[in-house]
RNA sequence: GCGCCCGUAGCUCAACUGGAUAGAGCAUUUGAUUUCGGCUCAAAAGGUUAAAGGUUCGAAUCCUUUCGGGCGCACCA
């Protein structure tokens, strides 16, 4: 067992006793939310636990008290060496290096299919959804990278998932990119300038137009036409994507679920349960009056749940907002079943999440468990200064040249390694670099290096003969090195980070936990270099390289399972 | 005008969702190694966490106010 999990474990039947003592119910303290840490400090010890202060109030003692009363009881425990009570009422753990190492067989051992104990739950991830009127742009790819990373993250600790693309191919977009095809097909010869800004500015409209229709005469673009016209521009996003990685198992047509049929419906029922009517919007307070052009809509009554006005669901010419068909959407995926939706939106798209989940909340009796996550705006920065981009001029960079400057390995590793709700800067100049400032370079290099020694013990040094599974006369009490019990400890609370990753929707956890673990062991291997007997292939000492080996093939299982969940990839060589 | 998000070292970001003396990288200064793999390692310096108040054993984190930045608030996406 895993030291967390053995800590909490130990920790939770003491306090019970205690509880039992003071005579209060053993299962208050379920509920108690302690942590259990790797100590931040050489004097704290290995481990520390906030356990007294958290659980203090309850049983009416001081922290320091109740902290003597765990202490005592966990004093019997034969791995621990030392137990030390600290100031407000942290309790610091040392333990003996007998732990630490058998830790590491522990983790070695574990089967493949780790179990992360959580309750397995049908996720539908909705992600990129980007409108097939266009190419991808380097938001598109924030959005893309987080999705199906946390789609990965998700499925790893046991979900089942699937990741959903929803295609805008009905609706006023539409119109506008069969409108500028047509413009291109009949004004071959004409510059940009002449065109209207109603249309999609950029050349790429205009060569899927010349690749599509070559020299046929198009008169008029039939629905045929249309269906053909979208089904390249999604394959063009579709490759795209692959260029990074990301993929879906499922796309939702919005022309297909907004059928007349399944409009009626809704209307009917948003009628019924009062929720929507026929009326006149009120003037948004950002527009003037002279603007402001009165108009008959099919509403939903946003402000009965705190919203400043009615939105509107149906225009006067009787097509649909964007909102009205994002409530016949979610209506479909509630209707298949998931315990839980998240979407991965862009922050532009914000105003819309509190009136979707009332709505649907509204219109269904069950809880509905959606979650939005948005993703705020991606910089590109080179030499410092930042690439302007005009989406409508149309020169904006497509993610397609941000992926063949600096690869997929840097975009997707520079997209999840901050935080959602933070604007990211992404200077691209970062990623030519091979040394320490290019994040990616120096976790790969690290399992590169984890892959030569290996690669060394197998063909020079073959009386060691290790592997992973082959552990005889393995002697892992050579293993005495601070260093090497810090990586042990980072090693075994690797499953921990997935986990809290999957609980918070949170993938930086994981690039940043690797960030870590290739920097103490890049300090381990240099330590070699300094004192010859603190490297880890020594001559003339089979048992400690034996056993240093196998320190190499824990982390090297962590950085390779760690970069695979991100889709990076893991070179055996630089 | 209203709502939401953000503000952490000169720069780019963390901080396990309320824990100990707020941590990394870059840049700066100093040293080690160039022999398992070369752009690797160590140390120094750098902070009133935008500001002020409050909540409690304990606040970057929660609450209130102010300042600054971003986004949204018809239609369009």
């Amino acid at each position: 067992m895993l030291y967390q999990e053995y800590l909490r474990n130990e920790l939770e039947i003491i306090l019970k006793k205690i509880f039992s003592e003071n005579c209060l119910n053993k299962n208050l303290s379920n509920n108690l939310n302690f942590s259990i840490d790797i100590s931040p400090r050489k004097e704290f010890g290995d481990l520390s636990s906030n356990i007294a202060m958290v659980a203090c109030k309850i049983l009416k003692l001081s922290p320091i008290r109740l902290a003597e009363k765990i202490v005592n009881q966990l004093n019997k425990n034969k791995m621990i060496l030392k137990l030390e009570i600290v100031k407000p009422g942290f309790i610091n753990f040392f333990f003996k290096s007998l732990f630490w190492q058998n830790q590491l067989q522990e983790f070695l051992d574990l089967p493949e299919k780790f179990d992360y104990k959580i309750k397995s739950r049908k996720i539908c991830l909705e992600y990129v959804s980007a409108n097939p009127t266009g190419q991808m742009h380097i938001g598109h790819a924030r959005g893309a990278i987080l999705g199906d990373s946390l789609f990965s993250i998700l499925c790893e600790v046991g979900h089942k998932v699937t990741g959903e693309y929803y295609i805008n191919d009905a609706g006023e977009q539409i119109n506008k990119l069969i409108e500028t095809v047509k413009f291109h097909l009949t004004n071959t010869r004409r510059v940009e300038d002449e065109m209207p800004d109603t249309l999609y500015p950029g050349d790429y409209l205009k060569n899927l137009t010349k690749k599509i229709f070559k020299k046929e005469k198009i008169n008029v673009l039939n629905e045929k036409y249309k269906k053909i016209i979208i089904e390249n521009i999604l394959n063009d996003i579709k490759a795209d994507l692959e260029l990074i990685n990301v993929f879906h198992q499922s796309f939702v047509s919005e022309k297909e679920i907004s059928s007349l049929q399944n409009i009626e419906k809704l209307k009917k029922k948003l009628l019924e349960m009062e929720l929507a009517y026929y009326g006149f919007q009120e003037k948004p307070k950002n527009i003037e009056e002279k603007d402001w052009i009165k108009k008959k809509h099919f509403l939903f009554r946003s402000k009965k749940f705190g919203d400043d006005s009615d939105r509107a669901l149906i225009k006067p010419n009787g097509s649909l907002t964007y909102f009205m068909s994002d409530i016949l959407y979610h209506q479909n995926k509630i209707s298949r079943k998931f315990d839980l939706m998240i979407n991965i939106w862009g922050v532009d798209h914000f105003g819309y999440v509190k009136r979707l989940k009332n709505v649907l909340n509204a219109l269904n009796k069950e809880n509905v468990n959606l979650e939005i996550k948005l993703t705020s705006l991606v910089n590109l920065l080179k030499k410092n200064k930042q690439i302007k981009m005009s989406k409508r001029s149309g020169n904006f960079i497509t993610m397609n040249e941000v992926v063949s400057e600096v690869g997929s390995d840097a975009i997707r590793y520079m997209m999840i390694s901050r935080n959602a709700d933070k604007k990211i800067d992404f200077d691209l100049d970062i990623f030519f670099q091979k040394n320490k400032e290019n994040p990616v370079f120096y976790i790969q290099y690290a399992y590169a290096r984890c892959m030569s020694i290996i690669q060394i013990v197998k063909e020079k040094r073959k009386e060691i003969s290790i592997d992973e599974k082959n552990t005889d006369s393995l002697k892992l009490n050579k293993l005495m090195l601070e260093e090497e019990k810090l990586i042990i400890k980072h090693i075994c609370s690797f499953y921990d980070i997935i986990k809290n990753s999957a609980i918070h929707y949170e993938p930086h956890r994981i690039s940043a936990y690797l960030y870590d673990l290739a920097k103490i062991f890049h300090n381990y291997w240099s330590i070699g270099n300094i004192d010859a007997k603190k490297r880890i292939l020594i001559e003339n000492d089979d048992d400690t390289t034996r056993a240093r080996t196998y320190l190499v093939f824990a982390v090297k299982k962590v950085l390779n399972k760690g970069l695979s969940l991100l889709k990076i990839k893991c070179p055996n060589k630089m």
